[in-house]
DNA sequence: TAGATTGTTAATCGATTAACAATC
DNA sequence: TAGATTGTTAATCGATTAACAATC
């Protein structure tokens, strides 16, 4: 069995794409590792051992196609696949998401929003109509969605989760900070932003000390 | 000089508190990193390093007091003191961020928004009131604050970023996709999900390869 | 006391970076 | 050709995990 590519190199895979989109409006028809590690500010040989795991075949001395580098990446990510998912939580980051223009690109697709309130069921945000939570589990028999967005609030994230499971789902992406349990094959990807804060906060604070004491 | 705590590090604290005060509302008064470790998911090690970090003491056989715990982890990440943010870009994603409860208990405080937005300008969201771009400077240089969250569109984040840096913004919280480049003392953090998605995508169709294969 | 837990030092593991041969 | 670039193998670095002595 082949190793699977590892969350860090997977979470650069994004970044090399949207830089080379930027090319690719430039009209540039060809770049190399190197512009793209000097301009992402990442090591070169990081670079070229990431885009060789896509399977691309750069040329010495002239680099890579600009529209070669998007393909493979976007098919190595599979961005290049329609992939349908269930959001539930229509507040204010449930609706944020459903906006989201950036999703076309990575073939990403909600199809359909759930939420309790009665206020917001059977109206549609984005395009997207929102249902009663209680018809899940219709939708998700009809549909065979295997992914699931989680944009409620803490309290019900675990609640919400195992109805997930057991309709099915079986990628989470989990937009509450709470760590959710699941079945061992169950994947579930946690987009938080506190760990960013603290870094944020931290690093801040750390520097305003350290430039009071000179 | 001291070394500084890694942000892998840095980003493992926001889980230990939000797990310690559920802890405290069923009333707990005592934990273990053995208990904190196994419930989260990572390496008990691993869990006694952090706390050290922190300066906090447990007791043999005992554990470490709950509320102990949450005032030295809150403190080591500076979220006991509170820190003023402006926010650029008040579209859905803003407009999230701005109805943010949670941002109380890390002493994180947004006191103005900006827009271009002639419909949003005058405006509140959450209480907070959306001015007009033009005059970022006048309220940075009339309210010393430090921190801007940039939550525009990917087209016009490096011209906000500079406009940031020229008005006296030292760390910038980066919701855009984008690169962005700043003078080296200036702290950027970026939130993004796209990465969190390409993970997601790849494992999800992995795990189905493997299982069609089967 | 015995056992559970703490906290530290050493070993391992994996990611990043350095070095270098190959080549258009 | 010379030089820039590729792609791979080896070395380094840092984070995680294992081992273990100390102790309430």
């Amino acid at each position: 069995m082949k190793k699977p590519v590892s969350d860090l190199t997977l979470r650069r895979f994004p970044k090399y794409i949207q830089f080379l989109k930027t090319l690719q409006k430039r009209g540039e028809k060809y770049t190399s590792a190197s512009e793209i590690a000097r301009r992402l500010g990442v090591h070169h040989t990081q670079v070229r051992k990431d885009l060789a795991l896509t399977g691309v075949r750069g040329i010495p001395k002239v680099g890579h196609k600009v529209d070669d580098l998007i393909k493979a990446i976007t098919k190595f990510i599979y961005w290049d696949e329609i992939s349908y998912a269930f959001l539930v939580g229509a507040g204010h980051l449930g609706t944020a998401i459903l906006h989201y223009q950036g999703f076309v690109k990575a073939g990403f697709q909600i199809v359909a929003a759930f939420d309790k309130n009665p206020e917001k069921i059977g109206k549609n945000i984005a395009s997207v109509k929102i249902y009663n939570i209680d018809r899940f589990s219709y939708f998700a028999e009809k549909m065979d969605v295997r992914i699931g967005i989680i944009t409620t609030t803490s309290e019900v994230a675990q609640k919400i989760t195992d109805l997930m499971v057991k309709n099915g789902i079986k990628a989470i992406w989990n937009f509450t900070p709470i760590k959710l349990s699941v079945p061992a094959d169950i994947i579930v990807e946690n987009v938080d932003i506190y760990p960013s804060l603290a870094v944020l906060l931290r690093k801040l604070h750390e520097l305003e000390k350290a430039s009071r004491k000179k």
